[in-house]
DNA sequence: TTGCGTGCAAAGCCTTTGCAACGGT
DNA sequence: ACCGTTGCAAAGGCTTTGCACGCAA
């Protein structure tokens, strides 16, 4: 996301498009996959040194208020945030060796459909961590396949 | 869960069926649902008052590791158990009124197929938390219906 | 006796909050 | 002048760790 459209996106929503906002909106962007609070503090720390962290948490909690970004939780205990322009899409953590890829939006298209159906439930079900074996760790450990 | 099982499972990983162990595994085998550690160590104390949290979370740990409970985060900053025997299930969670009701696995098995022929990847899926909107609410909110 | 399991207390980590100051609009 | 934003510092919530004791095998 580029500047000027996240200051537009910004003042849309009665907001002050401010340097920190900015260049944390900017790291997230370019950083490619998700980041930490900290992560995204520690970077922006670099070109504007006198950032304190709080502004970064409460200027995420603005931007996901605003859908401009998203966040996910990978067990770890940590957020992570992403911008959501990225397109819908979710990750793949393979248990074994940590390897993270992306899968489409659309494998979840099913689950919703079901949650739907027997339950009325409308899920939104964005930015989802699947843990699991990679194609690599599953040959390597020999694991037999079964699917449910 | 009963206790005899209980203490067959734990000595048959090799670990010592301690009162503080079993009176732990009764409270995640009564809660129906999911707990916290917290309600566990509350839930526990009523009973036997000289148990510490962090025995509660170290069984937690030994207890995840022996398969025989299972750990969901629902997105609060504190993680939910569960006993694993009560079947393969996951969460829908309201966003609006917090609601929490039960969905079957056989929802997922389209996304295990998915990531697994796209991807060479097992999913694994287990106990998730499905954020979204429940019938109630959603009519109560009027929301467009849109499915992905 | 060996070592697992425990209680206790303290620390750890991530995140949130109160408050006064600052700066666009 | 107003009010959204910020930095700072401190608190908060949940979880983990170090350590020495106790108890079962």
């Amino acid at each position: 996301m580029d500047t000027k459209r996240a200051s537009a996106a910004l003042r849309a929503a009665g907001q002050r498009p401010t340097p920190q906002r900015l260049l944390i909106l900017e790291v997230i962007g370019d950083a490619d996959g998700h980041v930490t609070a900290d992560e995204i503090y520690q970077r922006v720390l670099e070109v504007y040194p006198c950032i304190n962290v709080s502004t970064v948490y409460r200027t995420l909690e603005a931007l996901k208020d605003l859908g401009i970004v998203t966040e996910t939780n990978m067990g770890d205990g940590r957020r992570q945030f992403e911008l959501r322009e990225r397109g819908q899409h979710h990750h793949l953590v393979c248990k074994s060796c940590g390897a993270v890829e992306e899968i489409d939006d659309a494998a979840f298209a099913p689950v919703r459909a079901y949650a739907l159906e027997r339950h009325g439930f409308r899920a939104e079900m964005e930015h989802y961590a699947i843990f699991g074996l990679c194609s690599g760790c599953a040959a390597r450990l020999a694991v037999p396949l079964v699917v449910g």
